[in-house]
DNA sequence: GCGTCCAGGTCTACC
DNA sequence: GGTAGACCTGGACGC
């Protein structure tokens, strides 16, 4: 079953579906070469669906080996909207950065839509696993956790874990099959908040609090810290956090600081200028060379 | 083979 | 509110 989906003149897929690591990280799977975003959706009571993605000229071609009900296609569609940040308006943020030189060139390719989950509480998982470990650790962790307690599509691939699954595992899960270390019992503290209704991290994305409040919320879960909670914010659309880590500060470095290491107040201050844009700006700054102009497109 | 360091940080106790 | 030290894991590196 195939499913095209319209996008708007200034999306890139390309720039979207690499815009970070996310990628990477089961349920998501990515094949650069034919650029083709792989995705196991959750359908609820349904069994999930792995669904293929493509970009294709002003639209999005979503392939699917099984037929779908009408209510599980619209599901899938608003899963993958909601991924690629196809309902986002980046008119200003793109207008601010057409003012610039430097950045121009983040609206002639489309870039600036950061890959996300179809839930706020798989990211909190997924930002939880990139803290103080390499990224090897981290796909590692999220594989273990996807292939273990997730649900099983037609193809055997398996869709991310409800809170309520997790909330049930064991913490031993956690330390000896997920290998999450010190994290453990924050994994199974976050699923059973959530599960039981006491956390509601899918409202952060509506919330009416002023970003510091917010920030100051998800910063009470266990293994948030500034830089989980500033990676968070960016993905419901809150840009004005640095998330500034070992990886950007080297880059930073690299890229505008002819390879001597910067204070995290000169990275903050070379931004400033972008104000509640910042930490997109210096995101797609960071990224800027993972993708080649002419191949963006 | 073994020890050490460190990676896309955070928590807690203490001051 | 600021800071030091502990914390899991696993790959890279030096010896």
């Amino acid at each position: 079953m195939e499913i095209r989906v319209p996008v708007t003149h200034n999306f890139s897929f390309k720039r979207t579906a690499l815009s970070h690591g996310w990628c990477e990280l089961l349920p998501f799977e990515f094949e650069q070469e034919g650029w083709r975003l792989l995705r196991v959706i959750d359908l609820g009571a349904q069994r999930p669906v792995s669904v293929s993605i493509t970009g294709a000229k002003q639209s999005l071609v979503l392939n699917v080996r099984q037929g779908l009900g009408k209510r599980a296609a619209a599901k899938v569609v608003q899963d993958v909207r909601h991924m690629l940040r196809l309902d986002e308006d980046l008119t200003e943020f793109y207008s601010a950065m057409s003012a610039d030189d430097e950045f121009a060139w983040i609206e002639r390719q489309g870039a600036g839509r950061l890959l996300r989950s179809p839930t706020v509480f798989e990211d909190v998982v997924k930002a939880i696993t990139t803290t103080n470990c390499s990224w090897a650790l981290t796909v590692k962790m999220v594989t273990g956790l996807v292939q273990s307690l997730g649900l099983e599509a037609a193809d055997g691939r398996r869709s991310f874990p409800t809170p309520q699954a997790m909330a049930e595992a064991p913490l031993q899960f956690y330390t000896d099959v997920m290998r999450a270390g010190y994290r453990a019992p924050y994994f199974k503290e976050l699923a059973e908040r959530v599960a039981c209704g006491e956390l509601d991290v899918e409202g952060w994305l509506s919330s009416d609090l002023p970003t510091p409040a917010l920030k100051r919320e998800m910063k009470q879960v266990k293994g948030v810290g500034d830089y989980a909670a500033d990676t968070l914010l960016r993905l419901i659309g809150r840009y004005d956090g640095l998330a500034l880590d070992s990886w950007v500060r080297g880059k930073f470095a690299r890229v505008r600081g002819r390879g001597r290491a910067a204070t995290d107040e000169k990275i903050a201050r070379y931004y400033s200028r972008f104000r509640e844009w910042r930490g997109l700006a210096l995101w797609c700054d960071m990224t800027r060379d993972w993708l080649e102009e002419e191949a963006a497109v």
